[in-house]
DNA sequence: TCAACTGTTACGATGCGTAAATGTGC
DNA sequence: AGCACATTTACGCATCGTAACAGTTG
C-alpha cells in the first residue's frame, strides 16, 4: 500500500479544513505551531494545503478538547498514534506506542465519565435558577 | 426574618471553605477579586471568614463552570440573584432580575445539552483509541 | 514558641481572539 | 485587475498555578 503519495487534486486550503472540522483558522495554525499537525504541503506562495489525513487528525483533536486534554497531552497521544501506525518503526517502539494508546483510551473514558458527573450537577443548576426566578425562599 | 446577622461560631476560614467546595485557595481568592463573592468578614489579623451563604454561593459558581459560563456571566447571574432576593430592592428591579434568572436558566439548560452532545462525540474517541491500540488499519 | 494556616504581590502558562499590514490565487 | 482568501507578527484576555516572603492563629 504505497498510498500514492496523496492525490494533489483533493488538497484543501486552511479555510475549507477549518470549516469542515469546525475550528477557527487561528486555532488550526496554533495547533500546527504546537506540533499537533502539519499541512501536507504548501503552494509556492505559502498557502497551507491539507490532505484528508490531516482533516481526520484535526477531528480527532477536536474530540479530545471537551474532555480536557491539554495540547501537550494531545501531542503525545498523536505521536504515539503515529508510531503505532508507522510500519517502518521498530517493533518495540510500536508495542510501547500501542500501550500508550490503550492508556490514553482508558484516560479518555475516565474523563468522559467525570464530565458526565459534573454535567449532572450542572443540570440541578438550571432547575435551581428557574426556581429562584419564580421566587424561592427555601433557606435549607 | 432578621437572620440574626450570621452566627459567628460557624464562620469558616478559606481553607475549610475551599476543601468543602473543592476549589483551590487561589481560585476562591480570585473569584473574590473578580467580584463574585466576598467573605462575610475578616479576623483582626486579616483572615477571611465565610458563612454558609458564601459556601453555597461558591458551590453555585462551581456548578456554572463546567458548562462554560465566564466569570463575568457568573457575576451578572449572581448579581441578578442578589437583586431578586433583596426585599429592599425596588419591585421593578426585582422583576427584571427574575427574568434575567429565567433567561440564565434557559441558557444553562442549553449549554448542558450542548456539552452532552460533545461528550457523545468524545466517547467515540475512547473506542477509536482502543481500536488503534490493538492495531487497526481501517481507512474508513 | 512552633506548626499550620493565611495574607499579598507578582510572574508564568494555556489557548486561543483579534487586529494590522501584506501577499496569493483564480 | 479585483476580490476573496491566505500569511506572519504581535498584543490582549481569561483563569488560574506557583513561588516568595511575611504575618496570624491557637
Amino acid at each position: 500500500m504505497p498510498d500514492a503519495d496523496v492525490d494533489p487534486s483533493t488538497l484543501l486550503q486552511i479555510g475549507e479544513v477549518a470549516d469542515r472540522v469546525g475550528l477557527s483558522l487561528r486555532t488550526v495554525r496554533y495547533y500546527e505551531e504546537q506540533g499537533l499537525l502539519a499541512p501536507e504541503t504548501r503552494t509556492s506562495g505559502g498557502f497551507r494545503l491539507y490532505a484528508e489525513e490531516q482533516v481526520h487528525r484535526l477531528a480527532l483533536i477536536k474530540q479530545m478538547k471537551p474532555i480536557g486534554f491539554t495540547l501537550q497531552e494531545m501531542r503525545e497521544l498523536l505521536d504515539a498514534r503515529d508510531t503505532a501506525r508507522d510500519d517502518a518503526a521498530a517493533p518495540t517502539a510500536r508495542r510501547a506506542a500501542r500501550r500508550q494508546l490503550a492508556d490514553y483510551a482508558t484516560s479518555a473514558a475516565e474523563r468522559v465519565a467525570k464530565m458526565r458527573r459534573q454535567l449532572e450537577q450542572s443540570e440541578g443548576l438550571a432547575d435551581a435558577l428557574r426556581a429562584e426566578s419564580r421566587g424561592a425562599e427555601r433557606t435549607t
